[in-house]
Formats: structure tokens, sequence, C-alpha cells
RNA sequence: UGGGAAGUCGCCAAGCGGUUAAGGCUCUGGUUUUUGGUGCCGGCAUCGGGGGUUCGAAUCCCUCCUUCCCAGCCA
């Protein structure tokens, strides 16, 4: 004990480089009134994947752990990509992992008369200036990374040409393309994104929320820290990309008259190898039609996840277990289908289910009979209830579980050999029944009265135990068999086009598997697991008819399976 | 070849001048088991290379190498 307390005594001082930067913020007096205020900025132009886990676990737990609090922000500021149905499908989403960002829901759009406020000063104080240079243009002044740029022709415009101009251009009496305002800053920097950014274009597009009211919209360079400043982030953290927009960013918060002045921090973003992660991959799939929507359970996306079976509890493990660094890392897909199953072990009801039936006929069984065993609904839970399972002389096992000319190690059912149907009887195959084809399609038994439960007096020792279910009893449901979605673990790597790696198996439909009537109280939520296949969970999209859907979250480890194949099998 | 960043076990990741270089995943032996699941026990690195500083370096300095990001009126 004294031992485990020093362990986890070591976890806590072991702190990440977030942590680290916040202790010490904290410990020098450099946040005001001690309270740590993050924030979670997504755009709402597609569904949040996996990657923003990582993100909101982040911004979310610092706030958590510090007694700060974190905002959720809607950073649409490009109203051409943005939709309704992702912010509601984001708040969604966060909320699900057991994240709350209470009343501190904020809006870039909320800022659009601040930013154009300060947006008029910089040009009155000669810190910004409209720019008529078309877009190529602009690209052939900016320079390339290794040759500096040269000053538009426009940039020496008087404050009030600017002025005017601006203010025209907030009345739409340009069009798109025509001017932009941007910061005077330095076309020679080294660093491109101090080379004059844009500050503001020309969009006459309907924004989400402010309607038509504004055809000028601000960038991202200008949007992102002054929204941090209006609303007292403390700690304003990114992923790497934005590194190089750091300089930007201190240039923003550094505005005359802006009050209060955060930090960017950046950390690298979760990279998960067979998975594509790309808001444009992403929609490309959706949109090709290769899955049904962004809620595809075989879609990395968190609506995905969800509807695929995952808990929010093992993906936050997950995450815990990734670590937070500023290493561009590829974490195994091992180790996210670890915690699932962690989570799931734990939690889930266990129910037979045979997903690819074989009949058996138990000769020696009354014909008409029907004898019910108690099964525990989950043997890891020591307090769990327990259901009762329908038994008689007809029933499937797994068409997996029989073997005419079994391989060495094979313990499972084959003519001669005795194995346990889980919690009801030994039964030893005698004979088999075959089609034209040769396909063997029914297995007569014999069952051994005095195994009834599963032990026998004289405890002989059964190497297999197999899972069934009563032919007559039984409940015909859809299950359907997840799988990754792309065959190789950097798609498109190899093929050059990550379409060519589609895992063709992604999806294996089994439109009649058979499943103890059990599973008629199995609802949308619950956690399941069919005994030797995997973890498994109701639909929440195509049952609501009352049709019975399930869908494999994960399969249980299979070391059978990595025998068969160190065999060559 | 400009600027920014990173290199510790197959994959993550601790380590912050003195440790037998944590831990997890994977892999791999064994064991338990009415899920070939779970659990339990065990195995698995000298720190990108080369110099240097130091009694002592993964930790400090120099240098080289490799990888990633940046030339949207996207975020």
């Amino acid at each position: 004990m004294q031992e485990k307390d020093d362990l986890d005594l070591k976890e806590k001082v072991s702190l990440n480089f977030l942590e680290r930067i916040i202790e010490d913020d904290l410990a020098n007096d450099r946040v005001p009134n001690g309270t740590i205020v993050t924030r979670f900025p997504p755009e709402p132009n597609g569904y949040l994947h996996i990657g923003h886990i990582k993100a909101i676990c982040i911004n979310f737990g610092l706030a958590a752990t510090y007694g700060g609090r974190c905002h959720l922000r809607l950073d649409d500021t490009n109203p051409e990509k943005e939709e309704q149905e992702y912010i509601n499908a984001i708040k969604k989403d966060i909320r699900w992992l057991g994240f709350d960002w209470g009343t501190h829901e904020y809006y870039a759009s909320d800022y659009y008369q601040n930013l154009y406020e300060i947006a008029v000063r910089l040009i009155e104080e000669g810190k910004a200036y409209v720019d008529s240079l078309s877009a190529e243009e602009m690209r052939t002044y900016r320079g390339t990374l290794t040759e500096a740029g040269k000053n538009s022709p426009y940039r020496d415009r008087s404050i009030e040409e600017n002025l005017t101009l601006f203010e025209e251009m907030r009345q739409g009496k340009h069009p798109e393309g025509t001017h932009i305002l941007r910061a005077k800053i330095d076309m020679s920097s080294p660093n491109i994104n101090m080379r004059d950014p844009a500050l503001y274009r020309i969009k006459f597009a309907h924004h989400l929320r402010t309607g038509d009211r504004w055809c000028i919209y601000p960038m991202y360079d200008f949007t992102h820290p002054i929204s941090d400043a209006l609303e007292g982030i403390t700690h304003s953290i990114c992923t790497l990309e934005f590194e190089d927009h750091r300089p930007a960013y201190d240039w923003a918060t550094s505005i005359d008259g802006i009050k209060h002045t955060p930090h960017q921090y950046e950390f690298a973003r979760l990279n998960i190898n067979y998975l594509v992660m790309s808001k444009r991959r992403l929609l490309n799939l959706v949109k090709l039609g290769i899955v049904t929507g962004w809620d595809d359970p075989r879609m990395p996306t968190i609506s995905g996840i969800r509807r695929r079976g995952y808990s929010p509890e093992s993906m936050k493990d997950f995450i815990n277990r990734v670590g937070v660094a500023k290493v561009e890392g590829v974490v195994d897909y091992s180790l996210m289908e670890f915690c699932v199953r962690e989570d799931l072990n734990k939690r889930s009801d266990r129910l037979m289910v045979v997903l690819d039936p074989l009949k058996v006929i138990i000769d020696n069984y009354p014909e008409n009979k029907i004898e019910y065993f108690e099964a525990v609904n989950n043997p890891e839970d020591p307090n769990s209830a327990t259901h009762q399972i329908p038994f008689g002389r007809e029933l499937y096992i797994e068409r997996e579980d029989f073997m005419e000319e079994p391989p060495k190690k094979y313990h499972r059912l084959y003519p001669g050999n005795e194995i346990r149907l889980k919690y009801a009887y030994y039964i030893k195959a005698d004979s088999v029944v075959k089609d034209e084809q040769g396909t063997v399609t029914e297995v007569h038994c014999t069952y051994d009265p005095l195994s009834k439960g599963g032990t026998t007096p004289d405890e002989r020792k059964i190497k297999g135990t197999s899972h069934w279910v009563s032919a007559t009893e039984c409940v015909t449901i859809e299950a359907r068999l997840y799988d990754k979605l792309f065959l190789d673990e950097n798609p498109g790597k190899s093929t050059g086009n990550y379409l060519d790696d589609l895992n063709p198996d992604s999806l294996v439909i089994v439109p009649e598997a058979k499943a103890e009537p059990e599973i008629l109280s199995a609802k949308v939520g619950d956690y399941l697991q069919f005994i030797r296949n995997g973890y498994f969970c109701r639909d929440t999209t195509d049952g609501q008819d009352g049709k019975l859907i399930f869908n494999r979250t994960v399969t249980l480890k299979d070391s059978w399976a990595k025998m068969k194949k160190k065999m060559g099998m």
C-alpha cells in the first residue's frame, strides 16, 4: 500500500509541459485572479473527430484541474463553409464526452463589431492599410520562403484614403477580391505570416449568425488572438502548425487598447495509424458515399465512434495514456482498442449470440423439452444480476466451433471430442449431416446429463467451451461487423491515394444472427459483449423502427486467430 | 539553400548533471479461467551521429544528420 501511494504521488509529480507552464505562471502570479481560462475553438465546418478529443481534453481538463474555466468558442469567420448542423453536432459531441462550458458559449462573430473598431483604429494609427492588389499579385509581392517580399504599391496610401476605402468595403461598394485590409508589419520578415498579413477580406456571403450585416470578414490571425483577449483567456492552446503564427498572435494582442494579454502554446496533434483525420478527407468519404454519413460507425468522428459503441470514458482514458507533448508522432490504433476493451470488459453485460449458425442436434435429449440455465450478466462485476437462457434439443453453435478434421491444438467440437456448452451441458459430437456441396448442415451429438451447469462429479477437464442458443427459442438479429476503414496504416502513403487503401470488408452485415431471448431487453446506449464475439451496441439510427440491429464496437482479443496464423492456416 | 519546431525501446512517454533510463500499448514466454476473453507472473532500450565541458551527461556546450510545419483574400 505504501508503495502504491508512492507511485500515485510520482504520477502526480510528472507534469506535461502545459501543466508545468501553468503551474509556473500560477506560482509567479502571472495569472489574473489566479483563474486559468482556456478555450476550445472549433470552426463549425465539419464534424469533430478523435483528434479534437485531445484538444477538448486538454483545454477542459486543464481548466478543471486548476479550478478555472474553459470556453466553447465557435470560430465562425468563414461563412462560406460553416453550417448550423456542425454547430449542433459539435455541442452534442463535447457534452457526450462529459464536458460542460456552462454559460461560456461564444462565437467569433460576437466580436465582429469590436474587431471592426480595432481595425479602424489600426488604420488611424497607420498600422493597417487597404491593399488593392489582386490575390495573384499579392502572392508575387509576398516573396518566397527564401526571398523577402516587396511592399505593395498601395502600402503608403494616406490614412484618409484607407479609412474611406475600408468604410466602402464595409458598405459593400467593392466586389470580392478587389481590396483587402492588411496589417503593416514587415514585408521582409523571414516569417511569412508577418509579411503584412491580411486582416479583412470582402465576402458577400450570408453568415449563420450575423446574416447579411457584414460583407467583410476578419481573418484568423486577427480574430483569434483578439477573441482570446476579449474573453480573458489566459492560455491559448493550439496545435503545432500554429507555432509560426505566434508572432502574429502576439502582434494582435499587443495592439493599443487591448487590455488583456493571453499567450499561445502549441502541442502536437493526435495522429493514429489506419485512420484519416483531416476534415477534407472525412468530408470526401461522406460526399462520395463511401460511408453513410458523418456518423457512420467506421468514421473516426466523435459521432461515428459513439454510434460504433465506444464509451466516452474509454476515449478520455486513451487521450490520457497518449500524453501531451510537442513531438509529432503516430499513436498505434491498438492502444485505442485496448482502452475500449478495458472499459467495456468492466461494464458490459454478456449475451450469447451466434453469428454464423451451425445446427447441433442432441440425440439423447428429450424432444420438446426446454430447460433454463442461469447466466451471470457480467462476471467482472461481483454484484452482477443474472438472467435465464433457454436450452433444448436443437441448438446453434458457431460454425467455427466445429471441424470435421481439426488441426493440432483445436479443442473445440469435432467427431469424438467433448466440449462444454457454456452454462449448460457437455456434448460430444457423433456424426454429421451434409448437403450436396458437402457442407456440414447438422452435427449430431450426445450430452452428458451429469454435466448439468457445466461441471461433472468426476471433475474431468474440458478444454473447449462454446456459446450457443436454442434453435427454437432464439431471436434473429442483424449484426453489423465493423472493421478498420483502411487497410494501410498510413492510408494513401504507398498508393498515392487514400481511397485506394479502403478496406472492402470494413462492414460485413450478418442479416440473421441468432441470439438468446435476453437480447430483447437491450436498449440503445447499453454496452454489450456477445460472448467470444466482441463488444456490441444497439444501433441508434437504423434500429428505430424496432428492428434489432447491433454494431460491433470491437472484437475481443483473439489469440487463437494469432495461433492459426502462426501455424500457417 | 529563409524562418519555426522536434529527435529517449516497434508505438506513445517519463526523465530537467549522480536513477539498475519510470510507466502504458504492441510483441513474447508462463499461469489461472465454464469467454482460446479477463486476471496474474516474467521478458524486451544506454538515450539521432560526432566532438567537447565535468569526478560524473539522455540531461550543459559545439557541430553534423534526419523529420515535420509555413509562400490561402482557410482555420
